[in-house]
DNA sequence: TATGCATACCAAAGCGCTTTGGGTGTCTCG
DNA sequence: CGAGACACCCAAAGCGCTTTGGTATGCATA
C-alpha cells in the first residue's frame, strides 16, 4: 500500500493525502479524520526512502562502532550505551544505522557516510586524544556529537563527558587518605582521551600530596578481564609491591578479583580496589550493597543525553555546540581499607 | 556531487556514468576508466536513498534488539553478535539498521519495519518458545534468519543455533562422572527457547542416569552477575546443597565464583562449576588457561553465519530455508574436579 | 453586482538514482 | 557497396514521497 493506492481508494489527491497525514491545515478536518482511519486501516507507512529523498533528512543517526583492529575486542559499554540513544531516538522516530569497523579506517567510513547521505547525524564514539575524525567530521558539515572529548578544544563541537580527572582524582585521594602509598593505576588505553584524563586525574592528587608515582605500577590496555588479571599478577610480583589498584573498568576489576584469589589476598583488607562503573545493566556492582568502591557514572544515561543532543544539533543547526560534563559519585563498598 | 553534476562535468549522460559505475557491459572500458576516476577523485558516492527507491533495496539488514521490560537489561551477547554480522554486512556492501525495543512491543516494530521498506531483511534475536515474530514476518513477507530457534516446527525458516541440548547434557554427564549427584541449574529465562533446550539437556543426561533433578535446585532468570551470586548462595543454603553448578552465562559464573569466595568455599575442590562460554571478546574464559570448564560457541562467528544466510535469502529468495546446528565444544578448565 | 478572502482541494515538479528502449556510428562480410 | 552486427552512448520514465503553485467554491463585504 503507497499513498498512490491510498490516495485513489479515497478518490483524494496524493497531495491532499500527505498533507492530511503530516498534520497540515489546507486539509478539513472532517477529510483528514477519514484519511487517517483509512491508512491506520490499511496500515499504510509512508516509504522511508522515498520520504528521505523527497524531503532530504533520513530520520536516521549513524554510529561508527570501532573495534580494536589489534585485538578484535568490541567495547563491552557499548551496549547500554545503544540502548540508552535507542530510547531517544524513538521517541522522536529516528532510526539507528550501524556500521562496526575496525579502528583502523573509521575516517573512511564517516567519507562513506556523509557523501552517501545515508544518515541526518553521527555519534562518535571512543574518541583519541586529538582525534581527526572531529575535524572531518565538521569539515563534511555533517551534523555529530561525541561520546567523550578529544584533546584540547573542546569547545567547538558537541559532547557529552564523564568528569574523568576529577573521578580518578578522588579516588586516588580516597586511596591515599586510607594511608595508601604505592597505587598502582590499571588505565584503559591511554591513545583514548578518557584513559588520558583519568591518568591525569591519577598523578594530578598524587602531586598535591607530594607523593611520587611509579611507571612500573601504570598500566594502560583494553579493558578486558584479563587485562585486568594479568597486570595485578604483574603488580604483585613487582619488589614493592602496590597496596591499592585503580582500574579503569569494572570488567578488568573483576579479573583483577581473580588474581587476588589466585594469591589469597583478601580484597578491602590486604589490597584495596576502586573501579569506574558505567552501571552496566547486566554487570551491576553490586545489587544493594556495592561490590567494589566505585567512580560511578551510568553509560545508559550518556547514552540518551548524547543523542538528545544531535538530534538538537539537527533541528537547530546554528545553535553554539552544546557539552555535558557529567560528575560521577564516589560509592563505598568493601574492596576498600587502610594500608596494610 | 551528485550524478548529475558528475556527468555534466564529463560531459557524459547520467545512464553512461551509472552504468560505468555500475560495471555494466554497454560502456567501453576507456570510458568507464575515465568515468571511475573522476567518481574516486570527487569522492561521489550515489545516494542511498535515491538507490534505494530506483533499484527497490536498501542494502541495509535490520536488527530488533528486545530489552527486557522487566529490568532493563541489554544482553551483553549482543555487541559480540553484532560484531560479527558487521564483518559481513560491510563485506558485501550492506549496512546495519538498529531499533531497540522493549521486548513488549516488537511486534509493532517488525510491522513498522516492513511497511516503511526500511530494510531488505532482519536479524531475530533471542526468540522464544513458540516465538509469534517467526510466523509474523513469514506473513509479512520479509526475509530473515533468526539467531537461535523458536520451539517445534523449525524446519521452514532459517536460522543458525547452538546445538543447546546436547552442550548441556554432555556438561551435566561430565559431572555425574565426576561423581556430583546434585547439580544446580542456572538457566537463562527459560521463556527463551535456548533456554528452554539447556534444561532439556540437564533433564536428559538427569533421566538417562536415573537420577532425579530437584526443582529447588533449578533457577531460570536474566543472566546477570548478581543473578549468579544470589542464586548460587540460595542454593548453597538448601538443607541438601548442591556439590556442582552448570551456568547459563560466563557473566552469571562470575557471580557465581564471588558467592563461592565469600563463603569460603573454594571452586573446583568444594563446588565445581561448569558454565556456557560465548566467548564474548572482552570476557574470555582466560587467554590460555581456561578458568571455567566450559560448552564453548562462539557468538560473534554465529554474528556472521547469521547474517550471511540473510543475505543468501535476500540474493535468493526461492531457495529452501536453511539451518545451522553448531555444536560446541567441552572444555576443560580447573572449575571442576570430583564431587566432595 | 463585483470584489476580496478564506477554505479545501489538486496537478505537476522535483528529490537522485536505475533502467528501458532506443539511436548513432563503425566494422565486417557477402 | 549495402546490410547487418556490434559497440557505445543517450533521453526519458519511473521509484514513492513532499511541496510549490495553483484552482474552484462559498461567503461576507462594499
Amino acid at each position: 500500500m503507497n499513498l498512490k493506492d491510498l490516495s485513489d481508494y479515497l478518490g483524494l489527491s496524493q497531495t491532499t493525502v500527505s498533507r492530511a497525514l503530516n498534520g497540515y491545515p489546507e486539509v478539513s478536518e472532517k477529510t483528514r479524520k477519514r484519511v487517517q482511519d483509512a491508512a491506520a486501516a490499511h496500515n499504510y507507512r509512508p516509504n522511508t526512502r522515498a520520504k528521505g529523498l523527497a524531503t532530504g533528512r533520513t530520520m536516521s543517526i549513524g554510529h561508527v562502532i570501532p573495534i580494536s583492529a589489534r585485538h578484535e575486542i568490541v567495547n563491552p559499554i557499548f551496549a547500554d550505551f545503544i540502548a540508552g540513544a535507542g530510547e531517544i531516538y524513538s521517541k522522536n522516530g529516528y532510526d539507528m544505522h550501524l556500521t562496526v569497523v575496525p579502528d583502523t579506517d573509521e575516517a573512511r567510513v564517516y567519507r562513506d557516510i556523509a557523501s552517501k547521505g545515508s544518515v541526518d547525524g553521527v555519534i562518535v564514539h571512543g574518541p583519541l586524544q586529538n582525534d581527526p575524525r572531529i575535524k572531518l567530521l565538521q569539515d563534511l558539515g555533517l551534523p555529530f556529537a561525541v561520546h567523550g572529548r578529544s584533546g584540547r578544544g573542546d569547545e567547538d563541537y558537541n559532547w557529552v563527558d564523564v568528569n574523568n580527572a576529577r573521578a580518578f582524582e578522588r579516588a586516588t585521594n580516597f586511596l591515599i587518605d586510607l594511608g595508601h602509598r604505592r597505587i598502582a593505576l590499571l588505565n584503559g588505553n591511554e591513545k583514548m582521551d578518557f584513559a588520558a584524563r583519568r591518568r591525569l586525574g591519577y598523578l594530578t592528587a598524587h602531586g598535591a600530596r607530594g607523593l611520587t608515582h611509579d611507571p612500573a605500577l601504570m598500566f594502560s590496555d583494553e579493558m578486558t578481564e584479563h587485562y585486568g588479571y594479568a597486570s595485578v599478577l604483574r603488580a604483585l610480583d613487582h619488589p614493592s609491591p602496590p597496596t591499592a589498584f585503580l582500574i579503569s573498568s569494572i570488567i578488568s576489576s573483576i579479573g583483577a578479583r581473580r588474581a587476588l584469589e589466585e594469591r589469597g589476598l583478601q580484597l578491602g583488607r590486604d589490597i584495596s580496589i576502586i573501579t569506574h562503573d558505567d552501571e552496566l545493566s547486566y554487570l551491576k556492582n553490586g545489587e544493594d550493597l556495592p561490590i567494589f568502591t566505585a567512580t560511578r557514572s551510568s553509560v545508559r544515561e550518556a547514552g540518551r543525553i548524547c543523542a538528545q543532543m544531535v538530534l538538537d544539533v539537527i533541528a537547530n543547526p546554528t545553535s553554539p555546540p552544546q557539552h555535558r560534563l557529567l560528575e560521577s559519585d564516589l560509592t563505598v563498598g568493601n574492596s576498600t581499607g587502610p594500608a596494610p
